[in-house]
RNA sequence: GGGCUAGUAGCUCAGUUGGCUAGAGCACACCCCUGAUAAGGGUGAGGUCGAAGGUUCGAGCCCUUUCUGGCCCA
């Protein structure tokens, strides 16, 4: 406690009397009402002490929170009486809210972005619940994939298990993986659970979705069914990281990047139509007697004349994807120059000329002409090897930081230049086989090679057939299998894929077309500009490769059959989903084609092949992405449980325009037809206090468990709560502890709502209320709350919780604790404890802290239960068992003008402190009432204004603050009223309090 | 490099279609109260609205450029 060190020495009786002594702590005062204990003890005939008299305040509810303690037992308390199936079993006619949860994914205990995630969700589960709605909300996880297979795969690594684990068959292999990999994701999700918990969020913990719950794989491969009944899956070749070591296909986390020579080389690849290339340069190619110059003098452009066949020159570091080149990329926006550089005319970017003719020690380079990228686009040329004829095509990804501004291109070695092909129509052309040795498809002296031998070849032969500008050794990061350690190339694979711009057969719209329907008009977005960003994507995006070549997931359930040719119909897909509802997806990799289609009947089955022959039938050993798992939820939980179709939100991070958002509304649109949601709200990223992203390497990130363990989950969700959550979200510790201040004035508001009802009888409160006067100060708080009390709900249906939050905090700390709780004091505190103005309140204050409870329940689980049992006096009731309680109080309309007064008064007041009138009490207020609405409030307006009296007067304009420190004080409310006087008992008393003490 | 997005008092945020002397809460300072007391009340000081140009009678709001962040791509 800091109080001020040139504070005052104020008398404690009176206020008004000269102080005798300067000293803090023992001063005597000369006034007669003295109550220091000095003049006590040296007066035999002290005055009586009314303090016993007094309606103290009084509650169990505690000020400190002690939530750390605490929580844990609301949690177990809420268990303990089946709080959740109580909430489910008594709302069984009520009407259903839809909410469904997005699965995290289930590798690592929870950070603070799950904490902003799964809290906001809360926000919408508990608010509707709140409005009396049915809400089965079913927690999920995210189980298959990457990022946990990597994992165990490390672990196996470093604990020297992966040799073993090589000598098992593939088969085998793979279920040894999976066993470890399901343990991991058990464990995770069991941590993240009781984590959720802590943070006092309420849904289906007895009864959450896995994605690797036979069920929910089952429910997956019916969304995939429905697709293929669509037509938009489908077959196609797709450039993947490949390791030849290990004969798989890498993602990205497998990679490492080590540095690496290679031979670098510039080749010329000659261009089939001079003429084409000419006019591309505002050049000729046929002589022609210079007339035109002649006659035209004007002219200053001398028409040039190309009179060799120019070359296109590209620059590679991987010579071995030489054969599959099928198109050079430029971009549209650079400058080409035509060159001659000793002797060979080529075609390259202007700005990197020198520098490659520097670098290939050219001796001559003479500029012919140049021209935008865009004027070669569609220019063809031979193919150095064989007779195949390439395309030049435009790609933005073209640089001229190195190489010579055109980029080799073929699409079944490289991301982009898939994409290039893709957009261009080219093949994804790859001669190279799954052991790295090039195929058949290749000129005869490559065939079989391996393709690292084959770089130095393909120079050679390219120095051989005068196509090779130049090579050399050329050190770059490259990327290697991080298992064996070995380089990893570009390799085009089948891979399967849901096409976006094919057909449906529902409607003959592509899923692309209906996406971008339901995105403009039939899903709500917050915030507003997530429609643009999804839009933006959807308009973009590739055909989704659904496939993995990993052991960790949901199989496809593809199979070979003898010829070669793939077998996969709706019906052969439903077959296998009904057997792996009972068996699970291990199923696949432990039993026969014949046992896992034993569902399947070809004879029913119109897609089914002919002469279609189970026996002979081997399996594919594809995974699903797991985006398709995740993507197919609102199947597997909320169509599959019979929670209900669509969900009228999906609440995720903005990351997930691109992830989970997108990735369900494309299998739910060509599934259904509709999207799985009405409304996508989002929400930004936890950033530092400085802005920046938070990471385990910046040492900037904040423990959950930690910030429970210093605040309790109540304030961390007091704090999302405020957050301004549509943007990046700065967090820090201090901020907590903000939340933490303001968490406790509400709960100090709350506390004084619930001090003041000790003895008051609930069921008395509505008799009350109904014989209020719409213009007393009772009936003011009941409609500023009902006011308060819409707005909360409205804001919370909208998602805009720090509206409701802050309408929340206003209500307690201005409208209550500075206003109302100021006000009534007085009344509460001196009145006969059964006074009817005194029960009024009280019965206004009950409601109050009812509607507060009810609102708070949303936000501030643990305290709103804890308040709303200190409230109603019992232990075997529960806030969040329950909803609303409409306020329906009006008060009269001139209560904004009372209002304003008492701003004006306030102002006086603090002038009037010069003229040394420093305790309200001791002051009244002399205002005109110009309009003459002020006498009907008379009755409160003291109280109002805190002060000890106020005098309407018909006479004067200026409001004024009347010194009343010469008039005696009441002992017992400390008011200067002019009623008192002393009484029987010695004391001096206002009428009132001498009534109220039984005395005369 | 591209798409989307943000930058207003020390902090967290309001500022509707351009018209205000740019608001609120917290924190801070000062004062009151000591019968909400590790509480409560009152008052006050704080900003060239990221920067630079421009449009306009008038710009925090519109346009251009630029700087610093974030998400997603490349």
């Amino acid at each position: 406690m800091h109080r001020s060190v040139n504070r005052r020495n104020a008398c404690k009786c009176c206020t008004s009397h000269a102080r005798v002594s300067s000293d803090l702590i023992a001063f005597r005062c000369s006034c007669s009402f003295g109550t220091s204990p000095m003049t006590d003890a040296q007066n035999p005939t002290a005055k009586p002490s009314y303090k016993d008299s007094l309606n103290l305040p009084k509650t169990g509810f505690a000020m400190k929170a002690n939530l750390i303690q605490a929580e844990p037992q609301s949690l177990k308390r809420w268990e303990d009486a089946h709080i959740f199936g109580r909430m489910q079993v008594s709302r069984e006619h009520a009407e259903p809210f839809v909410f469904h949860d997005g699965p995290p994914y289930a590798n690592g205990p929870i950070h603070i972005g799950h904490m902003l995630n799964k809290v906001l969700k809360d926000f919408v589960v508990r608010g509707a619940l709140m409005e009396g709605r049915r809400v089965r909300f079913i927690p999920g996880w995210d189980t298959h994939g990457l990022p946990i297979e990597h994992k165990v795969m490390t672990e196996l690594h470093e604990k020297g298990k992966t040799a073993k684990l090589d000598t098992l068959a593939p088969e085998q292999r793979h279920m040894a993986i999976r066993r470890e990999c399901a343990a991991a994701a058990t464990k995770f999700i069991g941590l993240q659970a009781e984590q959720m918990k802590r943070l006092l969020t309420v849904a289906d913990y007895a009864d959450p979705y896995y994605t690797l719950m036979p069920g929910y794989e089952s429910k997956t491969l019916e969304v995939f069914a429905d697709l293929i009944d669509q037509g938009v899956v489908m077959r196609a070749l797709k450039p993947v990281h490949w390791s030849i070591a290990n004969k798989t296909a890498l993602a990205e986390a497998e990679l490492e990047y080590e540095d690496r020579e290679d031979l670098s080389v510039y080749v010329d690849f000659e261009a089939c139509d001079r003429a084409a290339v000419a006019r591309a340069f505002g050049m000729i190619t046929e002589r022609v007697e210079s007339e035109t110059s002649e006659n035209d003098a004007d002219s200053d452009e001398e028409v040039k004349y190309l009179d060799m066949t120019p070359s296109f020159m590209i620059w590679t570091t991987t010579p071995w994807t030489l054969p599959a080149n099928l198109a050079i990329a430029v971009n549209e926006r650079s400058t080409y120059a035509l060159v001659e550089i000793d002797g060979c005319v080529t075609i390259l970017a202007s700005d990197l000329v020198d520098r490659v003719a520097k670098k290939a020690g050219a001796e001559k380079v003479v500029h012919l002409a140049q021209t935008t990228g865009a004027a070669l686009v569609g220019l063809t040329y031979n193919h150095p090897f064989c007779a195949r004829q390439g395309r030049v095509v435009a790609a933005d990804y073209v640089t001229l930081e190195d190489g010579t501004g055109l980029v080799h291109t073929a699409p079944g070695h490289g991301a982009d230049d898939y994409r290039t092909g893709l957009r261009e129509g080219f093949p994804a052309y790859c001669p190279v086989r799954e052991d790295g040795t090039y195929d058949d498809s290749v000129p005869q002296w490559l065939r079989g090679k391996s393709i690292w031998d084959a770089n130095a070849q393909v120079a050679e032969h390219l120095r051989a057939s005068g196509h090779l500008f130049f090579d050399h050794k050329f050190t770059h990061s490259y990327p290697h299998d991080w298992r064996s350690k070995t380089p990893v190339i570009f390799r085009a694979t089948e891979q399967w894929f849901v096409g976006v711009d094919v057909p449906m057969h529902r409607d003959g719209k592509s899923l692309r077309a209906r996406a971008l329907e339901a995105i403009q008009s039939e899903i709500a977005f917050t915030p507003e500009w997530g429609r643009n960003r999804l839009r933006g994507m959807i308009e973009s995006r590739p055909d989704w490769c659904i496939s993995r070549q990993r052991s960790w997931g949901l199989p496809i359930p593809a199979f070979r059959r003898q010829d070669g040719s793939t077998f996969l119909t709706a019906a052969s897909v439903r077959a296998v989903a009904q057997h792996f509802a009972h068996k699970g997806s291990d199923a696949w990799f432990q039993e026969t084609p014949a046992q896992l289609l034993v569902h399947y009947d070809a004879a029913s089955d119109p897609h089914a092949p002919k002469d279609f022959d189970v026996a002979s039938l081997t399996k594919l050993h594809d995974i699903f992405d797991v985006w398709f798992e995740a993507g197919s939820s609102w199947n597997a939980v909320l169509r599959a449980r019979n929670v209900g179709y669509p969900s009228e939100i999906y609440l995720e991070g903005s990351d997930q325009h691109r992830g989970w958002f997108q990735l369900s509304l494309l299998p739910a649109l060509a599934a259904t037809g509709r999207p799985p949601f009405k409304r996508l709200v989002t929400h930004g990223f936890i950033v530092d206090k400085e802005g920046k992203k938070m990471s385990k390497s910046l040492g900037n990130t904040i423990d959950v468990e930690e910030l429970l363990k210093e605040f309790g989950a109540d304030v961390c969700r007091w704090w999302v709560a405020g957050i301004d959550y549509e943007n990046d979200i700065r967090a820090d510790k201090d901020f907590f502890q903000v939340a933490g201040e303001s968490y406790r004035k509400v709960r100090n508001t709350l506390r004084y709502l619930l001090s003041n009802l000790e003895g008051f009888d609930a069921a008395e409160t509505d008799s009350i209320l109904e014989g209020i006067a719409l213009t007393s100060i009772d009936a003011w708080i009941l409609a500023q709350v009902a006011s308060v009390q819409e707005l909360v709900r409205s804001a919370i249906a909208r998602c805009a919780f720090r509206e409701a939050q802050q309408a929340i905090y206003t209500l307690c700390n201005e409208t209550l604790s500075s206003v109302y709780c100021a006000a009534t004091k007085d009344r509460l505190y001196c009145d006969a404890r059964h006074s009817s103005r005194r029960r009024a309140t009280q019965a206004a204050m009950y409601r109050v802290a009812d509607a507060l409870c009810h609102m708070l329940a949303t936000f501030i689980p643990h305290t709103a239960d804890e308040a709303y049992r200190a409230l109603t006096g019992r232990d075997d009731v529960c806030v969040h068992l329950e909803h609303h309680r409409t306020i329906m109080q009006p008060c009269d309309s001139r209560w904004s003008q009372v209002l304003a007064l008492r701003e004006l008064a306030n102002a006086a007041l603090e002038k009037a402190k010069e003229r040394g009138i420093e305790n309200r009490l001791d002051a009244g207020i002399r205002v005109a009432d110009t309009h003459g609405h002020l006498a009907d409030f008379a009755a409160d307006l003291p109280d109002l204004l805190g002060v000890s009296r106020v005098i309407i007067a018909q006479d004067q304009l200026a409001l004024e603050v009347i010194d009343l420190r010469a008039e005696p004080r009441c002992e017992r409310s400390w008011k200067r009223d002019s009623s008192v006087k002393a009484r029987s008992d010695g004391g001096m008393l206002s009428d009132r309090d001498a009534e109220a003490v039984g005395v005369r």
